[in-house]
DNA sequence: AGGATTTGACCCGG
DNA sequence: CCGGGTCAAATCCT
């Protein structure tokens, strides 16, 4: 990846991370309508801006980052979540688990059932882990009664029954012991793009606590998880009052999809503005012969760096398609800041 | 054509 | 016998 590339990829990620500065204050305060408009308005956003991020290969586990923001929402929400892992009666460890998003945890799924259950008003969905037919993995999936008819998104018991072991069957089959903490993945096309070693993590994906790992560090230095946590928290804010992400999923089922997105009014952005400025720089240092390079940017008072080498390479052959999508990303996030960061409402076409 | 999903039937423990 | 969990044939999807 070019500088050039880079610094504009930076340059996304910069705006995303004012952005959710600009959210988190906006979501201080009680919410009107508009800001509700608004609120959703981010979140549709943001996810497109998060996408073409993926696509551009810039490591970010978009399905892995969306899961550990649905996991915060979750908890911060219930207050639950996790219970202590148990023996059930005729399977292996089983751990439950409550989310607003019970489809993307990282892992491939295949669905092999689905039931009726007792006093439920939702019928329970049965997964297992469709990565390696070996792999004991399976959850259920069940909505929570109390999730009906409310504006909140619908809350998810998920059960994980027995650890994966579809990366370790696949490593042996390889004959390659790095891929022993090989990643999750889940059914979408990002799948390749970017991932999260979770090889601790039994039936559930990416612990929230690892979504450091999956975003890129920003503050530079111990002041970085503080950062993370920051925007890491407005995300969750912005998808607890919106709509679910855009990303293919094997979820809903069809019969429960219209039930799921109370929230879907659609939303038009205004015309893309201007742009802000800001500046880019990039150091490269040696580091006992390995060459590490760290990234530096200045966004009005906000000073931070983070390690480009947690992107991935984009081959040369991709470079029109990635200058492409570089300049739809800028649209998009024009549009974005246009929306919630008044300084961008200068006269004139966006570049 | 092959993989994923659907759904009624079947199994099994309480 | 009942209810939860799984199987497997039919169907759908790519």
């Amino acid at each position: 990846m070019t500088f050039q590339q880079d610094a504009k990829l930076f340059d996304v990620l910069a705006m995303g991370y004012h952005l959710n500065t600009q959210l988190q204050a906006l979501l201080g305060r009680p919410l009107d309508s508009l800001g509700q408009q608004k609120v959703m308005a981010f979140s549709q956003e943001l996810s497109r801006v998060f996408e073409k991020l993926c696509l551009l290969g810039c490591g970010l586990c978009l399905d892995c980052l969306i899961t550990n923001i649905h996991r915060a929402v979750a908890r911060s929400d219930s207050g639950e979540v996790l219970t202590p892992v148990k023996k059930s009666r005729e399977e292996g460890v089983t751990r439950k688990e409550i989310t607003a998003s019970p489809y993307n945890d990282g892992y491939e799924w295949r669905k092999y059932g689905q039931k009726n259950i007792q006093n439920c008003n939702f019928v329970r969905y049965y997964f297992r882990c469709s990565r390696d037919r070996r792999c004991e993995a399976k959850k259920k999936v069940q909505q929570q009664d109390g999730s009906r008819g409310q504006q909140l998104p619908p809350m998810f018991e998920v059960t994980y029954v027995n650890e994966h072991t579809c990366h370790v069957l696949r490593a042996i089959a390889n004959g390659d012991a790095a891929r022993m903490a090989a990643s999750p993945r889940t059914t979408n096309p990002y799948r390749d793009l970017g991932v999260v070693d979770t090889a601790r993590d039994g039936g559930g994906g990416v612990p929230f606590d690892d979504l450091s790992s999956s975003f890129p560090r920003i503050g530079g230095g111990s002041g970085s998880a503080q950062e993370n946590e920051t925007i890491v928290s407005c995300l969750a804010d912005v998808i607890r009052g919106a709509a679910p992400s855009p990303l293919p999923s094997p979820w809903p089922p069809a019969a429960e999809a219209g039930a799921r997105d109370p929230a879907a009014a659609s939303y038009v952005p205004p015309p893309m503005q201007a742009s802000a400025g800001h500046s880019a720089s990039v150091g490269v240092a040696e580091d006992g012969g390995a060459m590490t390079t760290t990234t530096t940017m200045m966004i009005d008072d906000t000073d931070f760096c983070w390690d480009p080498s947690s992107f991935c390479a984009v081959g040369e052959a991709d470079q029109d398609q990635l200058m492409m999508d570089h300049r739809d990303m800028h649209v998009d996030v024009a549009r974005l800041a246009d929306t919630v960061w008044p300084r961008h409402t200068s006269a004139g076409a966006w570049r």
